[in-house]
DNA sequence: GCTAACGTCCGCCAAT
DNA sequence: AGATTGGCGGACGTTA
């Protein structure tokens, strides 16, 4: 976060692993987002509710805007169950000794060890990802996998759960890992719930690879948007790849080069994830059957879509529904 | 949950 | 010479 590293933890709190005191900019937002999920009192809601606390070397400027202020130390850690290394800077070099050496006792000890973006750098060097999955930052995926070799990186999700290590990609990221930890220990109505509180989804399907290629071309050389918009007035019927590709003019070989490289998903892939957003809305909106959402939507059977839906969302649509339905 | 048929994706390579 | 395209085959995913 700081200069070269920082931890949240529960039951333990953040700590920043700032080697010296130099003032950096970025990173505030990875700090943030385990204090929302984490560190707000929601007794009155869940109970117990996490027990958290940030750790910090010394007082360390972050973020180019603020100021650690806390009391806890890193030698905290080791007493923690989960333990949050936000970000770290100067990834060319090695992060703080002894945040690392923190980090890998907390997770000797038995703690749960999570990173936020360039947190990962932190996690690799204390060894923790060694043969593992992990992600980083999409900038970053290609440093950390030729920095830390032994280090399985995949650049295209949002995060990876490998237990007792997760590791979580750039930035807003952070909100789906952490999620994801509430959802593991609490279940999917609570984190959905805390999902709502925070007016953030659930689940976000697709990965960071949508956010690595530019979402729309800035010259629409192929007619792309124009095929997406096609596309969409049209999800209701059963649209195959070859019908895409006639209707640009191109081949479906060339149709999924240049798809892929203006949206980062293929085209079957973006086909779903509009359909699954549609059944969204018409769960949330309407009465109507899962089986008449599923005509309405494209996904031909209730059971198609309900498969789908649950793998991209992560609940079941009646679930949703009986969440999401009618409340604002 | 299983299977069989069909569709999609992607590396490879030749043609443009 | 280098970039783009289209076809092919096999692995993989989807549908019924």
């Amino acid at each position: 976060v700081f200069d070269a590293g920082s931890q949240l933890q529960r039951s333990g709190g953040e700590a920043n692993g700032g080697a010296g005191e130099r003032a950096r900019r970025g990173a505030s937002f990875e700090v943030a987002a385990p204090c929302e999920v984490f560190g707000l009192a929601r007794a009155d809601w869940v109970d117990p509710w996490y027990d958290f606390t940030v750790c910090a070397p010394t007082n360390v400027r972050f973020g180019g805007w603020f100021r650690t202020d806390t009391s806890h130390g890193l030698d905290e850690l080791a007493a923690a169950d989960i333990v949050i290394v936000p970000a770290c800077h100067h990834i060319d070099i090695d992060p703080p000794a002894d945040l690392v050496e923190a980090v890998r006792a907390a997770h000797d000890a038995g703690a749960r060890v999570a990173s936020i973006c360039t947190g990962a750098f932190v996690l690799a060097a204390a060894g923790l990802l060694d043969g593992r999955r992990a992600t980083t930052h999409w900038m970053h995926a290609a440093h950390l996998a030729q920095r830390y070799p032994n280090v399985l990186v995949e650049p295209d999700v949002l995060y990876i759960d490998e237990g007792d290590i997760l590791t979580s990609a750039g930035t807003a990221a952070g909100i789906d890992l952490c999620l994801h930890i509430v959802r593991t220990d609490y279940g999917t109505a609570v984190a959905n719930d805390l999902a709502r509180r925070l007016v953030t989804p659930p689940h976000r399907p697709g990965g960071q690879a949508q956010f690595i290629a530019r979402p729309v071309p800035d010259t629409d050389e192929s007619g792309l948007a124009e095929l997406l918009a096609w596309a969409i007035d049209r999800l209701a019927q059963p649209l195959t790849v070859a019908d895409l590709a006639h209707q640009t003019n191109m081949s479906p070989r060339n149709l999924g080069r240049h798809f892929t490289a203006a949206t980062g998903t293929t085209p079957l892939q973006w086909l779903l994830t509009q359909r699954i957003n549609r059944a969204q809305e018409l769960l949330e909106t309407t009465d109507h059957s899962v089986e008449h959402i599923a005509e309405r939507t494209g996904m031909g059977t209730a059971t198609s879509l309900r498969r789908h839906f649950h793998r991209a969302i992560g609940v079941p649509p009646d679930a949703y529904r009986r969440t999401f339905h009618q409340r604002c």
